[in-house]
DNA sequence: CTGTATCCTTAGGGATACTG
DNA sequence: CAGTATCCCTAAGGATACAG
């Protein structure tokens, strides 16, 4: 399991060490928008990740704290995945991170709506998605 | 040079595809938090990057428009990098990444007195930062 | 379906010597 | 001092087969 190797105490070192790799954020992003919860949910996203990776980060992402895991009632082979409070309060990265890149690039799949909104009223943005994550 | 694949047309992949490596991000950090200009300034970050790779991250941040350089009159031989507006809107996502990390990790290098103001006031905090960068 | 294991390739990046 | 070039190593991650 890929492991974290703190550089120094600066806070934004600290938050690179913990997701500077192309999948991280991806699993986190299909569980706030995307409502993904299971592992062949997340296996589905357009860019493809292959399940070892999945499979890792999943583990990597409980071990810190970040998502959660049980055992689906209804089908007892399946686990499901989502959020902790420490991984729901990555939706404000999220949304800057989605704001720049709608700025500086055309062509994103955001809508103006959400970019226009989520600009100018920011907190309550943020409110409903988080509402919604419960 | 580090080249950017493209991923897919979502916004937080587009962004990772810019910054998921261990030094853009920090190079970053020190043009906004550190006032570093100069090449040697960089080199002495305590996450020591070398050379390398920091000539590296700078002509690839240079060619993606977020710094620019022009050469430093008062020493002809040197280089003064800045940020350009592409690279101060970066700002936001900085300080959610420091918000972030300060919540959930202590004895990160952040005062009680910036997490509250950046908490409670965030958007007297970015601009007086965004200030500061002319 | 949920993962795990294996194999293999490549990209990222550390160390360091070097040039203008 | 500002960068560049080389060498080399390791970790990240694709492909894919497989097990419960």
């Amino acid at each position: 399991m890929k492991k974290i190797n703190m550089r120094s105490d600066c806070p934004v070192s600290y938050a690179l060490d913990f997701f500077v790799d192309k999948w991280t954020f991806l699993v986190i992003r299909d569980l706030i928008f995307e409502d993904k919860r299971f592992f062949k949910d997340f296996l589905k996203s357009k860019e493809k990740i292959a399940s070892n990776i999945l499979s890792d980060r999943l583990k990597r992402l409980e071990s810190v704290g970040v998502i959660e895991s049980k055992v689906f009632e209804q089908l007892k082979t399946q686990k499901e995945y989502s959020l902790t409070q420490k991984g729901k309060d990555l939706v404000p990265v999220l949304i800057e991170m989605m704001l720049w890149s709608a700025k500086y690039h055309d062509g994103l799949a955001l809508t103006p709506e959400f970019i226009h909104k989520a600009t100018t009223d920011r907190e309550t943005v943020i409110a409903s998605i988080m509402a919604r994550l419960g």
